[in-house]
DNA sequence: ACCGGCCCTGACCGATGGGTCAATCCTGGG
DNA sequence: CCCAGGATTGACCCATCGGTCAGGGCCGGT
């Protein structure tokens, strides 16, 4: 908690060196299945040094986290014309976020749920692709009925699991104190309108071209 | 994988038990934190009667999953009629999946992230309420020039939160391959939309009337 | 009564891995 | 040249916990 230990310019580039490591293991593996021992041996120095850098195996992760969060909010506080409306400067902010995330896939990947517990992670993502497609298919048709305009069809697959889930965990969270009724017709209208209107929003997207995922 | 052991009626109530109990330490202390004899403390038996029922924790928490997920399914399914159009369906679908999380907080909450490593969910935690509480500062100040409908703040604040979190989640997982400049841009007129347009969706909702949260 | 197969127990095992430590190396300043 | 103290090592410690097991009770059928 008090002032860390001090670091000659070595020290600190050794302790650079482990973040790197912990970030691409922790990526890779998991939290959980990173082993201390492991991120030491990735860094090329044995596991006692660790110790040197930081006190614990959280303290690592909760450093990387902090500096990923610290980051994004320069950017997008870079992002956001001070002049601007409101609702530009939001706009703004979310194109920025959306490119930062992209551009930081490594660090962001922490946060993800699979991420942090490997062995969970094939439970939780089984079946959940089910909903996916049943929503895919929904998406799809009304877009031959017109309903919905053109555009990859995943793009509103995942706006509207996203904003079921979000706002389903908000309101668990207890970050959302409203009647269950009134919630659940604002999210119908959030998803109905979202989906319908933003003409030509999604115009351009490329159609996900075929075979290239994994 | 092959079927199951074969219980009697008092073995199923008791396998139950165990369900009822790990959910429960589950959802308060997370996944990882829930040791497996806290749970046959809790129902009242032996440690090792544990693995009559269950041959590893991990399918305890599968099984969990699973029939979490059944039942959603089919509420969903019910909540669609079949003859009305896709977009109405998937108006119903989303509605009901909300509804539907909410009688089921208890069982929603083991996939919260914070739920699968209690240590480290106050690291993640810790600083996500700075971007809420600047998301939330940008829709006051349209609300307040009309640029966005009146309505609980937190609402827009979840949705734009979500939106962002969701579909950079989805880019970094490969689920959407569309160029990032295309995505940033898609994902800033989905938040600019969603937020300004629905004029009365979220018109009548009870404005955070303070107390009533556990 | 006897048997078989559920059901239940709690002591025990074994691996795993975070964290410690005494000893050593290395470097720069005096 | 020598000392201080940062840097580094790897063997070691040990609490933890998922998982095992040998044994024993309960109950229904024959």
């Amino acid at each position: 908690m008090t002032g860390d230990r001090l670091h000659t310019e070595h020290g600190n580039e050794r302790k650079e060196q482990l973040l790197r490591a912990a970030e691409q293991l922790f990526t890779e593996r998991g939290y959980g299945a990173a082993r201390i021992s492991d991120i030491c041996a990735a860094a090329g120095v044995a596991k006692g040094l660790f110790y040197w850098y930081f006190p614990t195996k959280e303290s690592l992760f909760a450093e990387l986290v902090r500096t990923m969060r610290h980051q994004l909010r320069r950017t997008q506080a870079a992002a956001m014309e001070p002049s601007a409306d409101p609702v530009t400067r939001l706009r703004q902010g979310a194109e920025a976020s959306v490119r930062f995330m992209a551009a930081h896939q490594t660090y962001f990947a922490l946060l993800d749920v699979e991420r942090l517990d490997a062995a969970l992670a094939p439970v939780m993502r089984e079946g959940s692709d089910v909903y996916a497609s049943d929503v895919r298919r929904l998406i799809v048709d009304a877009q031959r009925q017109g309903l919905v305009p053109d555009g990859d069809p995943t793009f509103y697959v995942v706006g509207v699991l996203g904003a079921v889930s979000s706002f389903g965990h908000a309101h668990r969270a207890g970050r959302l104190q409203i009647p269950i009724d009134d919630l659940a017709a604002a999210v119908g209208r959030w998803v109905t309108d979202a989906v319908a209107r933003p003409a030509d929003a999604v115009r351009a997207l490329t159609p996900t071209t075929g075979a290239d995922a994994p």
